[in-house]
DNA sequence: CGAAAAAGTAGAACAGATTCTAGTCTGTGT
DNA sequence: ACACAGACTAGAATCTGTTCTACTTTTTCG
């Protein structure tokens, strides 16, 4: 029964790692040096997760790392699991900027949705522990994490091609939902040593032929 | 550093709850009574799950209500993951031998696919709590789970109607197990309350007819 | 400036999973 | 029947996430 946490400041992205905060939050940002606190702590966490995976990542030995008490880590991040999710949001905005910097450049719509999705594949077995991570975090959760909306929407404009506004009902919409948690399968899969990446690529390239022809 | 563990029977089926049992576990089975002991334990968690869902099931809880010591549950289960694993292939137990009992009689192999997951769906929901726990372990487990191919397997067999022998490099395998993977996709939904069953069937009408064509 | 609120800190306390200890029980081979 | 191995039991101990306590330091603001 102690204040409120007033934290809420995420890096310019929707919502930061946590859940909605609660009600006394109601000024945005709290301060210069709780951003470097928070930007601190995730960065100590990630190290930690990309060594010895998510054990490894401890909340008492984030804290210490990250220099901060266990009481203020856990006022910035309620729980483990919404540290863990602040970590992948991390991942998953370099990916964004990837695919924005150079977006995939095939001619049909299924070959730029796979190759989107073996970037993302790519990207997280340089560091698996923390793939595990992700998925988990992704998959179990009670944490609110939107990943999949994300994920939906790189497929989504992948797919159709140039820049167009795209109704919520398109059923390409729900196409490219349906990929992204084929592909998520795909990685568990990946992460418990039971497919390669070109396995999965050759997987994802006949369901997404599928899943993505026009009529 | 104790002796290696015997216990290795499971009722008829494939893998039981467990790993690999360790190097010591050459007989099969061990005998009757640890046979009723390992249904004593299952059915004690099922019912705790039933109830308060996974964290209702501790492990100290269990052992009690099975009336076995903590020590021989974790010679069992060697760990509350292994546990759930082996509540949640009771379930899938159930399934098969439901759709077995009344296979989908739809006349195209997507409206088939479909109603095997929408049972699969119902059967689920009927106690969310544990569905909760299914899925859970059905993605997070390091415990090996079969339960995608059952899944698969089930699905397979419903989309191609007559019984055949499917080779193992059929791409209908292929489709039936990204399906499944949708299908996993939408219960985490569902359980977290984004979805509805409706929904749900609705989205895989559509995903199921477009994997599900021939050519 | 000075007081009250908010944020931090160190460290104890709690909870539930997992592990370990010491000793008892059971079944099987001789 | 005897002896040993493996299975059980009760219960203590350990480990890590999470919560709580009692203070101290900052910030906010009248």
């Amino acid at each position: 029964m102690t204040a409120e946490p007033t934290v809420t400041g995420d890096e310019t992205r929707g919502q930061p790692a946590g859940q909605a905060a609660g009600p006394a939050a109601g000024q945005g940002v709290r301060s210069r040096s709780q951003h470097q606190r928070r930007k601190r702590i995730v960065q100590a966490a990630a190290a930690l997760a990309s060594r010895g995976g998510i054990e490894a990542m401890q909340m008492r030995t984030v804290s210490e790392r990250a220099g901060v008490a266990l009481g203020t880590l856990y006022r910035y991040f309620p729980s483990k699991m919404d540290l863990v999710v602040a970590v992948v949001s991390e991942e998953i905005l370099l990916l964004e900027g990837s695919i924005e910097r150079r977006p995939p450049r095939a001619s049909d719509a299924p070959a730029r949705a796979v190759e989107v999705l073996m970037r993302a594949t790519r990207g997280l077995m340089r560091e698996p522990e923390l793939a595990e991570a992700l998925i988990r975090s992704l998959l179990l959760s009670d944490v609110k994490t939107d990943f999949g909306e994300r994920m939906s929407e790189l497929l989504l404009r992948a797919a159709s091609g140039p820049p167009e506004d795209i109704s919520a009902e398109d059923p390409r919409r729900l196409v490219a939902r349906a990929l992204s948690g084929i592909w998520t399968m795909e990685m568990i899969e990946m992460l418990r040593g039971n497919a390669t990446a070109d396995e999965i690529q050759s997987r994802l390239e006949i369901t997404a032929a599928r899943l993505l022809i026009d009529p």
